[in-house]
RNA sequence: CGCGGGGUGGAGCAGUUCGGUAGCUCGCUGGGCUCAUAACCCAGAGGUCGUAGGUUCAAAUCCUACCCCCGCUACCA
């Protein structure tokens, strides 16, 4: 452990998941649960945490599919947004404000950021051609017009690329262009937007990514450099009535002009964290982590995110604190601090495909929390989940993991310890004189402390996991090679040594687990006849912004997180005979399972 | 096409930065134990590290070429 040095104010920032829809455990293996272990490690390790994030709410997507639907995007956004925090509660993501982009707050901080930038010379004004929907008047982004492409011939290429010839493409050169979303022929004109200038920043960006070399894992660290090399000014604003409105005189009240929805949902960290802020009743309170030069911020997500948070949005917050090639002053918000790290997951597929939530091949986290324990999940994830390489989910290695190594080495462990304990004993007994053995056994769940959290705090899971479950065989094999059940008429007292030893390694192991397996440590606490709130819970509260609507947020209070270290536990404290931990799976759900799959 | 990741005993992975004849979890075989959700413990079998070359006293680890899988290319994590 290292020494007791003051806090530390660390920043965890999820990636906003989009809200057209119910989040799959495809999703949460990457911006989430490994933001949760992270964030609840670093409480336990004594560290001031602020883990923001909210639902993504703007965007072409929302507004298609509410039209499909015949709602509003609002409404549409209404709907996901409940879904997915009600989600993300019970996965147990402790977020101190798990909020959403379409708060007041959000819009005002967004064009705050905007003006700022604007201010500093990052953002200009440019004429250039582009799409719209001759029906609607909205823009149509490159992604949403197909044609015959201009190089191949090939007849179905997207506006942006041809995924025959592979070559880019400019929409405009598609021939005979159709909109997928409703197969009429896009309108291109002249228009007005306001560019992000990324160009300015290709310096400032190249040396700070240069100095995370050997800290950041190295495929988000290649992939950020290479980016570098072809940086390009991007469109802020689009022909949108679905957004933050442009706060610029003869912008600012026009239905059609808006921002679009990767400069606002970036800024969601910013604006979630002023709003937690707010509601804590101490509104500058977010300083500590954004302003304060030896405030650290990590950043979790997908791989497909990464060139928003390795470059765009630390382009904007360089710009906004005055720091590109144009110089300039920070705004009203203060200098804010870049990203320590860039933690990004590879993809999960789902039995060797991508997810689809159209060809059923999925497993969304309400079905799975319907069916299964939040913690087998949690464990899975943590075990197997997609670190640093593409990762295959698939049901029999998740039944396999469950009942192999969940359920037989800790279930086990926990449940012949306490019931041996409960009906031999009836409480936790006293330790006599310690065998060289039985120190070794301690001092090792001891030192498990120090490398589970080295791992856990350079978000290495699977390491850090593993050694936990090591710990635990240890355990396993300290019970199975004394045998106190030998000692009961025989040596009683050795008997008792033995169980205290090993109850001793329990509950180190269950706080050793607790960021992983929060529902499951709380269990084994109060099988050892601890009382109340083992580690804290999030919880869904509903909110509103000065009479507007009402909207629920996920918060919390985790201040009395217990702490990363090894508690003695208390002779005396009764036991009773334990239920299980986990539930072994019966192998028949696996083809259950494959049979709930499309194809 | 470009870029990134990967190809290690039956399965899933680690090891490759600073080369020295391969490690973990699970499964399998045999044995032990009986406290425990037939869980636990011990022993063992099983790989020469995608292919072909090269460098070296020595390569999974360095170099060259090639094959295969996956993902990304910036609005469907």
């Amino acid at each position: 452990m290292s020494s007791p040095s003051a806090p530390r104010h660390i920043l965890t920032a999820p990636a906003w998941p989009y809200a057209n829809g119910p989040r799959h455990i495809g999703h949460v293996s990457g911006f989430a649960l490994p933001s949760d272990m992270f964030s609840r490690y670093q409480r336990m390790a004594g560290n001031k945490v602020l883990m923001v994030s909210g639902t993504d709410e703007h965007g072409t997507p929302i507004q298609v599919q509410a039209d499909a639907e015949g709602v509003s995007a609002r409404e549409l956004a209404d709907r996901y947004n409940r879904v997915i925090a009600t989600d993300l509660v019970n996965l147990g993501m402790t977020y101190d404000l798990f909020t959403r982009t379409t708060t007041r707050n959000h819009y005002a901080v967004v064009q705050e950021i905007f003006t700022t930038l604007l201010r500093n010379g990052y953002i200009f004004p440019k004429v250039t051609q582009g799409a719209i929907s001759p029906s609607t008047g909205r823009t149509l982004p490159d992604r949403y017009i197909e044609g015959t492409c201009p190089i191949c011939g090939y007849p179905s290429a997207r506006g942006d690329q041809c995924d025959n010839c592979g070559n880019q493409l400019d929409p405009i050169q598609l021939i005979d262009p159709k909109s997928r979303i409703n197969g009429e022929t896009p309108l291109f004109v002249e228009q007005e937007h306001y560019f992000l200038d990324l160009p300015a920043f290709t310096e400032v960006l190249g040396s700070w990514l240069q100095s995370k070399s050997g800290q950041w894992r190295p495929n988000v660290l290649k992939f950020s450099l290479n980016l570098l090399n072809d940086l390009q000014p991007r469109a802020i604003t689009r022909d949108l009535d679905w957004g933050v409105p442009v706060p610029l005189d003869g912008w600012r009240d026009r239905p059609d002009k808006r921002i679009y929805v990767w400069f606002d949902a970036v800024i969601g960290y910013l604006s979630a964290s002023v709003e937690w802020a707010r509601r804590s009743g101490d509104p500058d309170a977010w300083r500590a982590w954004w302003n304060a030069g030896d405030a650290e911020a990590y950043y979790f997500m997908g791989k497909d995110n990464i060139v928003f948070h390795s470059e765009i949005w630390p382009a904007m917050l360089f710009g906004y604190s005055g720091l590109g090639a144009g110089g300039g002053q920070p705004g009203p918000l203060g200098a804010l601090n870049r990203p320590s790290e860039v933690v990004a997951s590879e993809y999960l597929t789902m039995e060797g495909k991508k997810f689809s939530s159209s060809r059923q091949v999925v497993i969304y986290v309400r079905d799975f929390l319907e069916r299964y324990d939040v913690d087998a999940l949690r464990y899975y994830v943590a075990a197997a989940g997609p670190e640093t390489q593409d990762t295959d989910f698939t049901w029999s290695e998740f039944v396999r993991r469950n009942n192999d190594e969940l359920v037989a080495t800790w279930g086990n462990l926990v449940n012949r310890a306490v019931s041996f304990a409960a009906s031999n004993v009836g409480s936790i007994p006293e330790a006599g004189a310690l065998t060289d053995v039985d120190h070794g056994l301690l001092e090792g769940s001891r030192k498990s402390f120090a490398v589970v959290g080295e791992h856990l705090s350079r978000s290495r899971f699977k390491f850090a996991v593993t050694e936990a479950m090591r710990t635990i065989a240890e355990a396993n094999k300290y019970f199975s090679e004394q045998e106190p059940w030998k000692l009961r008429q025989s040596d009683p007292d050795r008997m008792k040594t033995i169980l205290h030893v090993t109850l001793q390694a329990v509950a180190d192991a269950k706080t050793l687990l607790t960021p992983f397996l929060p529902r499951s440590s709380q269990a084994v606490h109060e099988m050892l006849g601890g009382a109340g709130e083992w580690s804290g819970q999030p919880s869904l509260v509903e909110v509103d912004e000065e009479g507007g609507p009402s909207y629920p947020v996920i918060t919390g209070t985790y201040d009395a997180t217990p702490r990363w270290s090894s508690v003695p536990i208390t002779p005396g404290t009764p036991l009773a005979k334990p239920t299980p931990l986990f539930t072994k799976l019966d192998p028949s759900v696996i083809d259950e399972e494959l049979g709930r799959l499309g194809e």
